[in-house]
RNA sequence: CGGAGCGUAGCUCAGCUUGGUAGAGCACCAGCUUUGGGAGCUGGCUGUCGCAGGUUCAAAUCCUGUCGCUCCGACCA
């Protein structure tokens, strides 16, 4: 390709609407342009970088038996309602009408039809295992589309559906996408690695996510550098011991009962803690009230700790959850945040019947202090056990940097990190929800065990950028880079001695199968050369007067150092940095 | 959905407080010079000042509404 013959729109200074590297080169490197809040047009050099990711994609897909399938994304809302999706998925469902005022929704995914499909086309055993994936575009009513392709409303997603006959050989499907994952980020010269997940709405039982390291990154991450464990702060459980904080005699000397004081003011935690009253967070209990499809769940947790939402909605396997506003919590309990708590014989009327939910790390404790359910009182030597019905013991905390790894004991340690995909083993939720079923080796028929496994395509080519950049622009990896070879002819007149030279390369790289684009344009060389680093081309060959005039060309890997070679040996320096 | 900020040329932004003929740099076009890291000079092109309404003799500027964009939040009582 010729540089005058396609469209390279760079742009000396970014858009102010980009905040971080990666939006910024995208813009600047003139490989998308917006055209509403996360809906964005490729430019052909964007395009290509994307189709290269996608293909290894492909490849690693096809290489792990999976069978490319393409499905529609408008989708009939009665088989999301079937799911049971329709409803808890609603947030991100973009719906729409026809003329006809017939409902449709735009798919963030589709396990809805691809569930119908393996129920109307697999009948025996003997046609599984099978695994489904396609490449196209989704679309999700984010609430707040962010940082360009991160998190947009439409993008492009592989979505893999591996349909089995037993528990053991959803396994061995979710084993072959997890290592396939593994490859493929590696391809794209990401520095990927796997984490333990929340299900989320997508429902199932296990789950890893793929995560490229980056600050800019929407996740947190917890990982112990003792012994491997690493886990998505949604999902991520340490060792931090019950009685951290707490003294010994108030373990051992749990007072008889509870007593009434007054703490007039004193709503939060931290206030409670500081004098005349000095109870220190350890030895509070946090009552929490949220709202679980429509009714009122007390969740009871360390004054320390802090909830877990994830963990929560897990644990509740509500369809939706929420915090209640201050006039639910009044009409709940009788008391203002800050005085809240759940000790039975505080709680009066239809409040005596609220469920509670508590986190594990209250289990045994006493002498504690909560909120007496009466604005300006609190309660103090509470022992748990005794003086609360709790409903439900659970992990809903969130876990801390520095707090002991569950496995070994070492510190854990926390980044963020953006995540690039997702694998999920999902059961038989959607096997029976859409009659995915087949018959097995007895006649006896059973719904199809399944797993499913997303790769943000757009977000991944995103990542890369974010991850491979510098102070002049993106450093592509060669499997991903729109063009491998840039050539950069400094005279482009067409007898002139450079230019001559500069078709003679481009015509044997392209005949070794190589993409190069040719920088014909009539520029002074600071303007090529700038360009040729923002865009970030892996290879850059340039071709002027003060190397011709020893024989030589220059060759320059983009971040690395520049080398002379005589013009014979041009194409095999060239070669050779590509099979490095 | 709540809060904050911003919408002026293709891009980055000034002008708005205190109403009075719409600006700069870059980009783009022409010419001359220049030619190894975003050149110089001269001349030129470029706008529904987001949109609608209001106030006023007069609105980019003040007021109201609305749309869009960006950021923070929508867990810790």
């Amino acid at each position: 390709m010729r540089w005058t013959q396609t469209l390279i729109p760079t742009l000396r200074e970014a858009p102010a609407e980009a905040e971080i590297p990666s939006h910024q080169l995208l813009l600047r490197a003139g490989l998308i342009r917006k055209v509403a809040g996360g809906v964005y047009t490729f430019l052909p050099l964007g395009l290509r970088a994307l189709r290269k990711v996608e293909q290894i994609v492909r490849e690693e897909m096809d290489r792990a038996g999976a069978l490319e399938v393409l499905m529609p994304a408008l989708q009939p809302p009665d088989i999301w309602r079937q799911s049971g999706r329709y409803e808890t998925a609603r947030e991100v469902l973009f719906r729409l009408k026809d003329s006809a005022d017939r409902e449709w929704v735009l798919s963030p995914t589709a396990e809805e039809v691809i569930t119908t499909l393996a129920g109307a086309e697999i009948a025996s055993y003997r046609q599984l295992p099978r695994n489904f994936y396609q490449i196209s575009v989704k679309f999700r009513d984010e609430i707040r589309p962010r940082f360009g392709l991160m998190r947009a409303r439409e993008f492009i997603m592989k979505d893999a559906y591996s349909f089995d006959a037993s528990d053991e050989a959803a396994q061995a499907s979710y084993q072959k996408m997890y290592d396939a994952y593994g490859r493929i980020f590696a391809r794209c010269g990401l520095k990927a690695f796997p984490v333990e997940a929340a299900t989320g709405v997508i429902g199932g039982k296990f789950s890893h996510e793929f995560m490229v390291p980056a600050d800019t990154g929407e996740n947190e991450v917890v990982f112990c550098e003792g012994c491997g464990y690493a886990a998505n702060i949604e999902k991520a459980e340490s060792g931090k011991p019950k009685a951290d904080g707490l003294s010994q005699s108030d373990i051992r000397n749990p007072k008889s009962e509870t007593e009434k004081f007054a703490t007039p003011g004193v709503t939060t935690i931290d206030a409670l803690a500081q004098p005349p009253f000095n109870v220190p967070a350890a030895r509070q209990i946090k009552t929490l009230v949220y709202i679980a499809d429509d009714r009122p769940v007390l969740i009871l947790l360390r004054g320390d700790d802090q909830l877990n939402e994830a963990k929560l909605a897990g644990t509740l396997g509500a369809t939706a959850s929420r915090p209640a506003e201050a006039g639910e919590i009044f009409a709940a309990l009788g008391a203002h945040p800050g005085s809240l708590g759940a000790v039975t014989h505080a709680l009066k009327g239809d409040a005596a019947a609220l469920k509670i939910l508590a986190d594990e790390r209250l289990r045994g404790a006493s002498n504690m202090t909560t909120g007496a359910n009466e604005d300006g009182f609190h309660l103090r030597g509470v022992s748990i056990e005794r003086d609360i019905h709790v409903g439900r013991w659970a992990d809903l905390r969130t876990v801390r940097a520095g707090e002991p790894c569950a496995r070994c004991g070492q510190p854990l340690k926390m980044r963020r990190a953006i995540e690039v995909g997702h694998v999920f083993k999902l059961g038989t939720n959607y096997s029976e929800k859409l009659g995915a079923t087949f018959l097995d080796e007895a006649g006896a028929r059973r719904p199809a065990v399944m797993g499913c496994y997303g790769i943000g395509v757009t977000r991944t080519l995103q990542a890369v950028i974010e991850q491979r950049n510098d102070k002049d622009g993106i450093v592509w990896p060669l499997g991903v880079a729109p063009y491998r070879v840039c050539l950069t002819p400094l005279n482009v007149a067409p007898d002139s001695e450079a230019m001559k030279l500069a078709e003679q390369f481009y015509a044997e790289l392209a005949a070794r199968g190589l993409d190069v684009i040719l920088d014909d344009r009539d520029e002074r060389p600071g303007v090529k050369f700038k360009d040729a680093d923002l865009v970030g081309f892996p290879i850059r060959l340039a071709i002027g007067e003060k190397s011709l005039a020893r024989g030589e060309v220059e060759i320059k890997p983009r971040g690395g150092s520049l080398v002379s070679v005589k013009f014979a040996e041009a194409v095999g320096r060239v070669m050779a940095l590509i099979e490095e």
